[in-house]
DNA sequence: GTGAAAGCGCTAACAC
DNA sequence: GTGTTAGCGCTTTCAC
């Protein structure tokens, strides 16, 4: 019964300037505004269109003009809320400048990375194909902190065809325009809130050693620690993922150590969710016994209890500037290639000072802990 | 120093053709395999297109094919957890099939609906003229109770010259496609739970009165507590909001009512966790002195301390089968206008036996969540 | 197996 | 003010 598709053949702008006796130029002339027309003619033009709800085909215009108002984004994952963010905020300014987003999400259904790489490369094309006026990139293999020469070319390549601008991430010697938040300024935020409340039994946990936002954010954390005369143990530095599971997971390995720590700096948010689900599950009362702290400032981040303590990256500012910068990309003004995100701490309820620290009380913690641990 | 955009200038099919000393057709049978082409002609030119790194121009190939390979999709806000979810079910399934994305969000920046409902005219208009294949539109106008015959025509009017696919909602009489989840029975999924463990006294916040959903949901919640003989109490159903913030805010407004709930249905995950919040505030715990049951089953439901027990609309699944739906129409097959997804029931933390009921502990609690409630 | 040429729907010189 | 026409870059008959 349903047809499914479309129906009307599609009105064009012959036909409007057949049935209003002018040329296809009249008619161009009063879609765009672009030259003086009869106000006569001009009325009984818009008429017709209103009449036949004639709408121009954009594809047609973008051939001739050479430009489309579309903008890819090549993200890794929509539902890690952290992109949603940026999003917002490249949306928010891009809409006011006419622009659509082509929406390129390269999660790979393995959970493979290299299946996440090809399709980076795929939709470089893609979008390239379609004749989008820019590009960003945000995530995936620009946080790579040793990418492949294959891997760097394909980017700085289609940089060469097309504004493309880099979110959160680099290609190092490539020169490339990017957008960025300062991870290191941001850890050491992090790891200075918690040694001010007092700790000095700090571990930091989550991330990838092979991204250079984790080597960041741990280069951040140590060279604090070591300014203030503090050990960043060796054993107390975990990497292996950026997931709420990874967060439990770390945790765990934490409760198995022989001696823990009094505040856990996780490299985001979902890592900080993964180790607060675990502590409670050990019985372990966060701030009072473990003080918590995320990255990134999530949504989600205020909605938990305790409220996470964390550092924004402030998505939502960086995603608005990358627009604006990839806009002046695109009208081919001057860009300064490099446009540093200031972050910023936000202190909410999972830091604290330090438990009072007697042996005893240390020790039986341990075996509290011990004991819950499943 | 930088020009920002590309400077290359865009090879084409004429300059391979040239270069070959072919024809352009016979580019063209190479690149779309549309035809036999001699063996050494064929890698000639391969060889060409590689050199030059040619990308043939989709706008061209589309403008003459009459397909895009692209589709829209309008939604409300992409920072609601609710929608990357069922935009990967979308992704993953539409991408098998070669089609890329517009995301066309139409928060407004003010809050005002009507500034929303405005975008999705514009998004509507954009998305045609660009030539999508198919646009699917989810939340915002089409979940209106009584949408107005303006927001309703505009979308008959473009689902009759484009595939038009409605998620979750519906513009009743249309006979639009639709494909979604079935909140009645969510809804009694959910409250059929509660009454199972014994709750009586159950209250139902969140959402908005005007919106279908919010009325599909309180219509089940209704029916399934007079089907056990229970009363859903006037003051006991509130309305106000989907949100974080709005969940708190009934939470409190509970607390300032003679007598309360010992579960409450909210209407969505976020209320949920809001109530959550202020619950906790309150020093009242859950789910042992009071159980929480969400909608949804966004990720962040598994995240929280207690887990949040909900009713899976299960966006992923909707997105897949409105992905696979939506190339049908494309295709101009035959399509079932009405594809209904289960909702399911996940049982998690947030919800328990009531509390034992003895008038003066019942009292005291009231009084200790009147003087914790600032 | 290959080429010539028309045409997708629009814009913008360039004439008048 | 308005019309004619040449493209934009591609695909596809229709000849050969």
């Amino acid at each position: 019964m349903n047809e499914g598709g479309a129906a009307i053949k599609p009105v064009t702008v012959y036909d409007i300037a057949r049935e209003a006796n002018v040329s296809v130029a009249t008619v161009s002339r009063v879609i765009n505004n672009t030259a003086p027309v009869k106000k006569s003619t001009r009325e009984r033009i818009m008429e017709l269109i209103a009449k036949h709800q004639f709408q121009p085909n954009a594809l047609a215009r973008s051939l001739y003009k050479k430009e489309t108002g579309m903008i890819g984004v090549i993200l890794p994952d929509i539902t890690n809320p952290f992109f949603p963010e940026v999003l917002a905020g490249l949306d928010q300014e891009a809409r006011s400048k006419g622009y659509t987003f082509f929406l390129c999400d390269t999660v790979s259904t393995n959970g493979d990375s290299a299946e996440q790489y090809v399709r980076e490369s795929q939709y470089l094309s893609i979008l390239m194909e379609k004749q989008v006026d820019g590009i960003v990139m945000i995530g995936g293999r620009i946080n790579l902190a040793k990418p492949s020469k294959e891997l760097i070319g394909e980017v700085v390549e289609a940089s060469k065809r097309v504004p493309l601008l880099l979110i959160n991430g680099n290609l190092p010697g490539e020169g490339m325009t990017r957008v960025y938040a300062d991870e290191l300024e941001g850890a050491e935020l992090a790891t200075q809130h918690l040694i001010e409340l007092g700790h000095e039994r700090i571990a930091f946990v989550g991330g990838y050693k092979h991204m250079s936002n984790t080597v960041q954010r741990i280069k951040g954390f140590v060279r604090t620690m070591e300014r203030s005369g503090l050990q960043a143990r060796k054993e107390w530095i975990m990497d292996g993922g950026f997931s709420v599971e990874s967060g439990k997971a770390f945790m765990n390995r934490m409760l198995a150590l022989p001696e823990r720590p009094t505040a856990i700096f996780c490299a985001n948010d979902l890592v900080a969710i993964g180790v607060m689900k675990a502590a409670h599950k050990a019985g372990i009362r966060v701030p009072e016994e473990l003080s918590l702290i995320g990255f990134d400032d999530i949504p989600y981040a205020s909605n938990s209890i305790p409220e996470l303590t964390t550092v924004s990256l402030r998505c939502y500012d960086v995603g608005r500037h990358a627009a604006e910068l990839l806009h002046q990309m695109i009208t081919k003004s001057k860009v300064s290639k490099n446009t540093k995100i200031r972050p910023e701490l936000i202190v909410r309820e999972s830091t604290a000072r330090p438990p009072a620290r007697t042996e005893t009380a240390s020790e039986s913690t341990i075996e509290i802990m011990l004991k819950n641990n499943d």
